[in-house]
Formats: C-alpha cells, sequence, structure tokens
DNA sequence: CGCCATATGGGTCCGTTGACCCATGACTGT
DNA sequence: ACAGTCATGGGTCAACGGACCCATATGGCG
C-alpha cells in the first residue's frame, strides 16, 4: 500500500483527487492538506511514501517545500499550467514526477507507483517517460487477488452490485450451484475472507467491482 | 439521486471530483467532458440536472456554453481564481451558481443540492447563500435508510468493513446474538434486502459507511 | 395515562452456506 | 507425454443465517 499525501489549496481538486487515489487498491491517500509549510508539518507525524504538491499554493510557492522535504517523502508535483521554468525549478527542488493537472488519473496513478518503487520521471523524455508509466499502469493488487481466476472476478462482481445468492448466481452464469460453491470457496481461500459478505466488500475494495 | 455532469479540461480535477460526487448518496456523475461542446452534445443523449463547468477552458470558455444550454440543464461553474468579473458573466449567462475550486467538496455537494432543487445560488449575498447550502449539506437518503435507527446503522457500519458474523457482530456490541439478529432483520425490511451481503453493499452505497 | 418506537432477549424451524472429500474434461506449457 | 491449472460437477454434513412467533424494559410524546 503506497500512503500518499496531497498538498494543494484548491480543496475541491485535493478532495477529488484525494478520493480517486483511494479508490485505487493499491494507495491510500493519509493526508491533504492546503500549504507547504503544512505539509512539512503532516509528514513529521504521518509517513508517506509520495506526496502530491501543486506549485502554485500561495504563501511560498511548492518548490522551497520540496526542497526543504528530501528524503522524507518523494514529491510528484502538479501544476495548472505546466511551465518549462516550472518543471526546471522543479526538477533542481528534487521533484521526482512532473505533471499538468490534465493529465488522466490514470497516469498520475502510474507515476505514483512508479515514484514509490523509486524512479524518477521528471527529468525523462517523454517517450522514456511514457514507457515507465506503461509499465506501472497496472494496480498491484493483493496477493491473493492477484492470483483470482476470470471466473471468480466473475462472481465478485455479481457478489459486489448485490447477487449473493447461490441460486441466482448459478442462474445469472449457466452453471450449477455446485460450481457457484465452488468458485467461492477458492475466493475465499484467495483472498483470505471467511463468507461472501467479506468477499463483496474485499472486491469493492481491490477494485475488482464498483459497489454503484 | 440527482445526474450531475462535469465539463472541464483538467481530467486530473474532472476525475477526482466525479469519484468524490459518486461517492455521495444522492449524485451520480453520469458524464465527464473537456470542453464547452462536448458538454453541449453529451447532454443531448444523457440529461443531467446539473452540470459543473469550469469557466477557464480552452476554446471558446464554459460562458457561452451555459448559456447555450439554457433549461436543459442548471449550472454550476467553478472557477480557479473566481474573479468579479467571472462572476458577472456567470450570472448574466444564467449559471445557478459559481465558487472557487478553493471550496471543500461538502459546500460543492451542499450546492449541487440546492441548484437541483431550483434554488439560485450566485445573486446571494455570502451570508444568505451559506444559510442556504447549511439547509442542504445533508443528504437526503433513501426513504428506507433515513429510519434507520442508530443501533442498526451501528451494525451496517460493522458489517460494511467484514465483520459480518452473527457471533463477532453480538461480541462488538455486547449484546446477545438474538439481538445482532433482529436488528439485521429490521435492516433488511428497511433496506429492502435479503440478507447481510446486500446489506453491506447498500449500506456502502448510502453513505452510511465507508468501505475502506 | 396510554401509545409507539427502540433495544434487548427467548425459542423454533427450515434452507442456505461453507468446509471437506472427490472426479472429469479442456487447455497450457514443458 | 505429463504436470499444472481451470471450470465444471458430485456428495456429505455441521453450522449458520434468516423468517416466524413471541416478551420485556425504557423512553418520548400526545
Amino acid at each position: 500500500m503506497i500512503r500518499v499525501m496531497i498538498a494543494d489549496d484548491h480543496k475541491l481538486f485535493a478532495e477529488g483527487l484525494s478520493q480517486a487515489l483511494n479508490s485505487l487498491p493499491d494507495a491510500r491517500v493519509v493526508g491533504v492538506v492546503e500549504s507547504g509549510p503544512a505539509l512539512e508539518e503532516a509528514l513529521m507525524t504521518q509517513p508517506a511514501e509520495v506526496s502530491i504538491v501543486d506549485i502554485e499554493m500561495p504563501g511560498g510557492d511548492g518548490i522551497k517545500t520540496i526542497a526543504d522535504l528530501g528524503r522524507r517523502t518523494r514529491a510528484i508535483v502538479v501544476s495548472m499550467y505546466a511551465s518549462d521554468s516550472q518543471k526546471a525549478r522543479a526538477i533542481e527542488a528534487g521533484a521526482k514526477g512532473f505533471f499538468s493537472k490534465a493529465v488522466p488519473l490514470n497516469t498520475l496513478a502510474a507515476a505514483i507507483r512508479a515514484v514509490a518503487d523509486g524512479k524518477t520521471l521528471i527529468e525523462l523524455e517523454d517517450d522514456e517517460r511514457d514507457e515507465v508509466l506503461d509499465h506501472y499502469s497496472e494496480a498491484q493488487l493483493d496477493p491473493g487477488a492477484a492470483s483470482l481466476t476470470e471466473r471468480e472476478k466473475e462472481i465478485l462482481r455479481l457478489l459486489a452490485v448485490g447477487v449473493s445468492a447461490t441460486d441466482e448466481l448459478a442462474d445469472r452464469l449457466y452453471i450449477s450451484k455446485k460450481t457457484v460453491k465452488n468458485h467461492l470457496a477458492s475466493v475465499f481461500r484467495k483472498l483470505a475472507v471467511s463468507d461472501r459478505t467479506q468477499a463483496a466488500i474485499e472486491a469493492i475494495r481491490l477494485g475488482i467491482a464498483r459497489p454503484n
């Protein structure tokens, strides 16, 4: 689980991003702050592998903060305008990544995984960077979840939308009740849970299924 | 359920906000687009009661779009800088709300509910506006969910974090297994579900409990 | 005071669920 | 050809879950 801290004075952006990142199975937002100094303070008590820092914050921009943070966290800078001069300053301060707020969430998610894994993206050429990001585009699920078979995931998706009865699952999948129970038993073992309620919750948590 | 469309060329913001709004029990993001024209087009096929429009979009700003939309949707304008001149133009175009991206999510959520309910926030004095927003700060849950008792919600919260066994629920709440089963039966009836798996999912969906 | 909702608990009963044993056919990789 | 995995299915059985009946105490409200 990658712990992420977000520093951005635009709360709507910060809270939205926080929700979005928390919906990833392998990341967890451990703090949202609104200024550089607040980020430094927050990291004192709550470590985070990666910090998302807005370069445009009032009262001393994010650049100085990143330089101050040093090795406490790896910083990914996000900017509204993403100018070359901003990028240069971000590099100088030791940021590991630099992105416009116009990039899709998946890109940032991949960047977070790459940076958490020790990669530095900010000085790469665009094509190199995209290659690295591509490599980190898939969430590393829990070891158990990763080994779920297609059929097992299918059952989980149904479970997570409320198809909980063995009969109904069997009907939907055109297989016998016994096979449903067999698949469920595998799922329970792989996810280390003991019943379908826990499995449904875990499926939602892991991003295998969406709740709504 | 309030259907919401988001128009913002900053994908990171738009996707994050989308996730955040979807986590509300009474709103549902039905589309995310990156330009004014795209918003108009999307609303042709997918109606939405409320649209969140960034005023700073490339290729003809959001203002013209809002004026064009007319009565198809109610627009809430969000802006990075929230200047007075922007607000004035938003009013002229017929926007129902105007907010800086620095406002917290709860404020926007309340605004969405208020606007969906026919209110116009943009021309109100700050204190009046805050009063209205305060009134809409609580999500209107499903009729069934609204009538859940405290104890029932407590059980649901535990269910949604994976405490699914009757024994364990009884232990955690210091009551007998029988009482747990009684409460669960009430929950099933009120939420119109038939087992604890569906109840847990419904609890997450309704915002009574958070999955993670 | 009496009514109603809430929280607590009892008992019974049948159907479902999960744990355990197993087999077979298809496919994949070595 | 052989091992491994996957999807399919069988059976048994004890435990659990949900539906039904019920009682009692408490507190709020007309």
